[in-house]
DNA sequence: AATTATTTTGTAAACGATTACAAATATGCC
DNA sequence: GGCATATTTGTAATCGTTTACAAAATAATT
């Protein structure tokens, strides 16, 4: 394996000037330059990254710390970050945290470890509620899951207004005893809750909500219990693709059809939600957006530290399928 | 930060004593030992990676390249080599090929670089092709695609089996007329036709299959255009998961009812197959599982890099729902 | 107790790059 | 051409560990 100064003996120049172009760096002569690069060519020189990381102390490595592999919200999110990551050469560490705050918190540790430029992370509720930014060593952009107090940069769904436009939208095909299961353990959850509380108040109607683990057995056992009671509810809310799953399981199994017995919505376009028919009416989230709006914030932290805190907010567009239609009609 | 003469000067050892420590090797006495410790545990001494990576030269890092983070199947794949790696203390870089063979290669470079332990690698076709184990610094471990020449270690399922039984169980519900729809990238498609073909002619039926891009949009494309031809086939069968969401979504924006106009089935059991009434026929394959022995696979290799190539073969699960039943039943 | 074998410890040389700093060379201006 | 300035180059220190090797301490054997 080649090394710097087999380039520099190759090329006829000193180790300084092959690191110099090979960091792209101005301040060397053209002449030496194309020395050095047919000399790292001929050797097939490749930079030991090992080597260049101890001495410059930059690794230019970001952490990516979702909550949930599997959702195929954070799915998406971890392509949209890797995609832009590599494009601006950088590597990305993943991590699964599994909606568990321990696990969350050591792989934190671990990026303290690594050493890593930055980090983007949709934290659980209970990391999110004593997360100060500067109890780390590296810039933390927070995806999906914020809330008002954090001082943080990061990039999220309007969640209320999103929950707030669902609601009514239900309420104005008809719907009154709308029930909303919503996942507890994510900020997400408590904040769609917040938009549905207050579109149901504002519209005077009783509100019927109930927090569950994100999971689709979870939200399922939920579901069946509520159907099972009478009178049946007008319409099911979900707050998220996975509880949304859960709900339309229970559903199938009480052999409840919708939206004719009852009426079906919730968060993420899933591909499956059009499939389903009559089709699920959802809030789409611009999930790849998301992504790619995070590590963008990211790198201009990291390029810039003190810059002031900025939280991107994007708006989820309501997509009306059949599940959310009039009763009677 | 501390470093670790700080931490031998607190413990009052020499800076190799604490680095042994640290090791967990042998050959240190319990007195040392346990004073490095305490040290340790004063400073909050944490060992700077990039300087071990360059001594040791060791990065405990393995690469995982999969070729569509999205597809679900992956997804849950990814999740069983992160959790396994971090219980062994590796990190996980993760790359999503895009079932782009130059992005792939573009990442098998990087591994080269990031000087990882090893690779676990879904190849697209092209490079399966070419795949020399040898070629790399490093070693692969290749999961779910992989062919009969290829010299290398691998985990995957038993394609072509399970292609068949799947056909094989088409037929016994008295389809004859059978497409089957399949992903031409994937070696994965390729077995599974395989399957289907032997099924086929065993049972003295004409073959009538497709192979398509392995999208959702190529296969509602093609399935499209099958399904408005006559005679309607009996049964379509898709080579994997994206294939038979395509396929659905056809079925459904041509209004066949299934299985009453037309029998569907497929690979991978997703979340949503059993959703769609009455339920989708699918060869369950247990990914997790998949993940995980490559990973064992994997370490295994690298701790004794010249053990005889190893081939994991995996069984689907023929998971029989309303989607196959007999047309007339 | 002397000798040998074994275990434990410390010193100092790597690992392969980046980057201050100084030296050398080129350029501009009168 | 001579001087000041700007650009380009090279030398050598440095990043924070691991580890080969030698030395010291301890245990085992006679």
């Amino acid at each position: 394996m080649a090394q710097i100064k087999d380039v520099a003996r190759q090329a006829g120049v000193s180790v300084a000037s092959v690191s110099r172009v090979m960091a792209g760096h101005t301040g060397v002569s053209e002449a030496t330059r194309q020395r050095v690069l047919d000399a790292v060519q001929a050797l097939d020189y490749r930079p030991d990254l090992a080597a260049r990381r101890l001495r410059s102390r930059r690794t230019d490595t970001i952490g990516l710390i979702v909550s949930d592999i599997r959702n195929p919200f954070f799915t998406e999110i971890s392509r949209a970050v890797e995609d832009m990551a590599y494009q601006h050469r950088m590597r990305v560490i993943l991590c699964n945290a599994d909606e568990d705050p321990e696990k969350e918190a050591l792989y934190l540790d671990l990026m303290r470890d690594e050493n890593v430029s930055g980090v983007i992370l949709s934290p659980t509720l209970p990391t999110l509620a004593r997360f100060r930014a500067s109890d780390y060593p590296f810039p933390v952009v927070l995806v999906d899951r914020c809330d008002r107090e954090t001082a943080a940069d990061a990039v999220v769904l309007d969640n209320v207004d999103s929950a707030y436009r669902l609601t009514a939208h239900l309420i104005e095909r008809g719907h009154r005893r709308i029930v909303f299961i919503y996942g507890v353990t994510s900020a997400t959850g408590r904040q769609r809750h917040e938009g549905y509380i207050t579109a149901m108040a504002t519209h005077g109607l009783e509100t019927l909500a109930k927090g569950v683990p994100a999971t689709v057995d979870a939200a399922r056992t939920a579901a069946t219990e509520l159907v099972s009671g009478r009178p049946l509810p007008d319409a099911l809310v979900a707050s998220n693709g996975i509880i949304l799953l859960g709900l339309t399981e229970a559903l199938q199994e009480a052999r409840l059809r919708f939206p004719q017995q009852i009426a079906l919505a919730g968060f993420d376009n899933l591909p499956w939600t059009r499939l389903v028919e009559p089709g699920i009416t959802v809030i789409s989230q611009p999930t790849y957006d998301l992504g790619q709006a995070a590590i963008e914030l990211l790198l201009q932290r990291i390029a810039h530290s003190a810059q002031s805190v900025r939280r991107v907010v994007m708006r989820g567009e309501l997509i009306e399928r059949g599940s959310s239609a009039k009763r009677g009609g």
